[in-house]
DNA sequence: GTTTAAATTAAACGTTTGTTTAACTTTGTC
DNA sequence: GACAAAGTTAAACAAACGTTTAATTTAAAC
């Protein structure tokens, strides 16, 4: 999968407009003028605006994947909860907002190739988290009980929810600037999650 | 805020249609279909369709507030914790649809009435949840130093995952109807969340 | 330098969009 | 039963939508 230029300058312009105006929201027009290219590149390109969305997706996706390689060097269990956790938010947080316009669209219409590669890249993460969990529970560090559906769900939400009320949490946290807030993402939201999750796989009741 | 048949008719099928596609991608033809009106009607009964969604969620916003006065006839802070996320849970799920677009539609651009009525709403619920954990602390029951925000966070973020995921969700815990999903939310899930929060606010390290 | 394919353009395509109009029917009031 | 207001309708509105066309320019190959 490689693009030219003005098919990445498509891309980028799609993203930051369907960030913001979401899929249905932004025109082809809109992105072809702020791509700087005519409207029927679009098309000659991609074929039709609903295949742009699945291209851009597929091209962004495999940023999205936890690598389970790193993970693997790491022994202790609860460095590896801590390692998956900021490795995950680091990954999203850098393409928020893309990561943002999939979960909508794909939670809105099943659109057949963006809903299926996004459902694999869910699978491979979950998976990821339930061995690793596994594995603490086997070395007697994790208590067992614990479905790693709903402790990824918890740390897929909280991270979406900081992406869908941003400007309420930003108001509330007093944070000024994108820049701030996305680090704020990185340092404190992302212990507040290591240390969710750990509470959790070590909570006694 | 009292409406006739036909307008509550127009509410209820502008509800399903912006759930399953959205509010871009449902038209007014849409929801004059959907509810058996003629189209013109909804510009008059609710003058655009922008305003119909302010309507709309202006209508059903008092549903999703917590009731503090419940919360305040429970003692043990344990308990409170319990049944404020119960509370909070039942409420979303039993208008999940619409909590959906809602935080989706608020998410993408800024619907100035929708907003306001929604920053309203989290705003309370984050009062109610911080008065909660605080009246625990100062009862010794609940370590200190824990954001009610993150929390607040957490327990919605978690739930809207349920959401926006539901068709991979289901798949993956093997349920297969949506009432049996929403049963799962409001047991298993709901006891998930709890015991989270709780696990959180008595953590050692 | 000619030929062929790819890239690019402005214009037009047919639909669909939200909204308004103007005619008509129903309902309630005196 | 006449009158006014409210409710309801089919039709039309202009604007925007995604997409295609046909003409033109650019680039590459021989």
């Amino acid at each position: 999968m490689d693009f030219n230029e003005k098919q990445i300058d498509i891309l980028l312009a799609a993203e930051r407009l369907f960030a913001t105006k979401g899929f249905d929201g932004t025109s082809v027009r809109d992105i072809a003028h702020e791509a700087n290219v005519n409207v029927a590149m679009i098309n000659y390109y991609f074929g039709s605006k609903d295949k742009l969305l699945d291209t851009f997706f597929e091209w962004r996706v495999p940023d999205f994947m936890i690598n389970v390689d790193e993970l693997a060097l790491i022994e202790n269990a609860l460095d590896k909860i801590d390692a998956m956790v900021d490795r995950s938010i680091k990954s999203m947080n850098s393409h928020r907002k893309l990561y943002h316009i999939i979960t909508i669209e794909s939670s809105l219409k099943q659109r057949m190739l963006v809903s299926a590669a996004f459902r694999k890249l869910k699978l491979h993460n979950l998976e990821v988290i339930s061995s690793v969990i596994n594995e603490g529970v086997a070395q007697g560090v994790f208590k067992g009980g614990n479905d790693p559906i709903l402790i990824h769900s918890m740390m897929m939400g909280t991270f979406m929810n900081f992406q869908m009320n941003y400007s309420f949490l930003q108001e509330q946290l007093r944070i000024a600037s994108d820049t701030e807030y996305a680090r704020y993402i990185e340092t404190t939201l992302t212990q507040f999650i290591q240390k969710t999750i750990k509470a959790l796989l070590t909570y006694e009741k």
